[in-house]
DNA sequence: AACCAGGACACAA
DNA sequence: TTGTGTCATGGT
C-alpha cells in the first residue's frame, strides 16, 4: 500500500480478488460498475476501485491522510486461501469455491449494515439497491466526487432517517420495512443500542442485542453480525441459503427446523462458516438453476 | 400473469 | 414451541 496524498490513489497488493463477485453479492447494496471498474461511497468518501496485475487500485474524490479505512473496508490483508482451507471438502462446497474463486467479505460500517438489512426483507437484490438508492439521494449529505458519479452521497446518518416521516421512508419504496427503518434509527440515534461497542462485545450478547430491535430477526442481525462486526461463525440463513442447504445436504428431508438448520451450518462448516455461506449464496444465485442439485458451469454464449 | 424475493411479527393452536 | 396470515413492491 502506498499512501500518496498528492494524488488521490493507493494501491493495495493482494491476490484472489474478485470485485465484480465481491460487491454483487449481496452483501452490499450502493456499488456501481463502470467502465474500468467499481465505484461506491465508503466512510463518507468517494471511491473508485479496480484491479491491477498485483492487487486493487483505488481513488478517491479528495486527498486523504492515510488509507487504512479503505484496507479495512475491503479486508485487503484478508489471505483468502487461509479461509477457503477451513472449508469442509464436500463436492458441493468445492465447486462453489471453484465457481467464485476470489470472492471476499466485506467490513460494513454497522449502522448503514444494519439498516440495509433491515430493507432486505422479502425483498430482491435489484430492488434493494433500489431503496437503498433513493434514501441516499433523499437523506443522505452531499461528498466530493467527480463529474457523472453514480451517487455523490453519504449514506445518511441515523438521526436524520429518525427525524423523517414514515411516509417519507415509503417514498423510497420501502414499505411496511418503513416503520422498522425509522424506529430502529431513533433508537441508534439516542444511544439506546451503543452498534460501536457491540464489536467488542461476544456474539451471542451482540446477536440478542440486535435482535431486540424492530425489524431486526435471526437472518438479519446475523448479516449484520457477519458483514459489519466481522463475526467469523455468524451464518444468515435466507431463502437461497435454505434451499441450497436442503437439496445439497439434507436431500429428501422434508421436515427441516430453522434451528436445526441454524446448529449444523455453524458446526458442519468450521471456523469461517459464514465466508463458507458467503460461497454457496453467491453460487447459488449464480449457477445453480432451479431444480438443480448442483453448481453449474454458467451457460455458454 | 402468477409467483417470488438475502423476513419479521402478531397471533393461533 | 410450531404453523399461518400479513405486510409493499417490482423482477422474472
Amino acid at each position: 500500500m502506498v499512501p500518496d496524498v498528492a494524488t488521490p490513489r493507493a494501491e493495495f497488493a493482494v491476490t484472489d480478488y474478485d470485485l465484480d463477485a465481491t460487491l454483487s453479492s449481496g452483501q452490499v447494496f450502493r456499488w456501481s460498475r463502470d467502465a474500468d471498474g467499481w465505484s461506491g461511497i465508503v466512510a463518507g468518501r468517494w471511491v473508485h476501485m479496480a484491479r491491477t496485475a498485483t492487487g486493487l487500485v483505488a481513488r478517491t474524490a479528495g486527498p486523504n491522510a492515510d488509507w487504512q479505512w479503505l484496507a479495512d473496508y475491503f479486508q485487503t490483508g484478508v489471505r483468502l486461501e487461509d479461509v477457503v482451507r477451513t472449508f469442509p471438502g464436500d463436492e458441493p462446497m468445492r465447486a462453489a469455491v471453484a465457481r467464485c474463486a476470489g470472492l471476499r467479505l466485506l467490513r460494513q460500517e454497522p449502522w448503514e449494515c444494519l439498516a440495509s438489512f433491515i430493507c432486505s426483507s422479502s425483498k430482491q437484490i435489484a430492488q434493494i439497491r433500489q431503496i437503498i438508492h433513493h434514501l441516499c439521494e433523499r437523506f443522505g449529505e452531499p461528498v466530493p466526487a467527480p463529474a457523472g458519479a453514480h451517487c455523490a452521497r453519504a449514506f445518511p446518518a441515523p438521526e436524520r432517517i429518525a427525524s423523517a416521516s414514515e411516509r417519507e421512508l415509503r417514498a423510497c419504496k420501502a414499505g411496511f420495512r418503513a416503520a422498522y427503518l425509522r424506529e430502529t434509527a431513533r433508537r441508534v440515534a439516542d444511544g439506546e443500542i451503543p452498534l460501536e461497542r457491540i464489536a467488542d462485545w461476544e456474539e451471542g450478547r451482540a446477536r440478542e442485542a440486535l435482535m431486540r430491535l424492530p425489524g431486526v430477526g435471526r437472518k438479519v442481525a446475523d448479516c449484520v453480525l457477519l458483514f459489519a462486526y466481522g463475526f467469523p461463525r455468524a451464518f444468515p440463513v435466507d431463502v437461497w441459503i435454505e434451499r441450497v442447504l436442503r437439496r445439497l445436504y439434507f436431500p429428501r428431508r422434508r421436515k427441516l427446523q430453522p434451528a436445526e438448520l441454524i446448529r449444523f451450518s455453524r458446526e458442519y462448516f468450521g471456523p469461517h462458516a459464514g465466508y463458507a455461506q458467503q460461497y454457496l449464496f453467491h453460487a447459488a444465485r449464480n449457477f445453480m438453476p432451479s431444480g438443480a442439485d448442483g453448481f453449474r458451469r454458467p451457460a455458454r454464449p
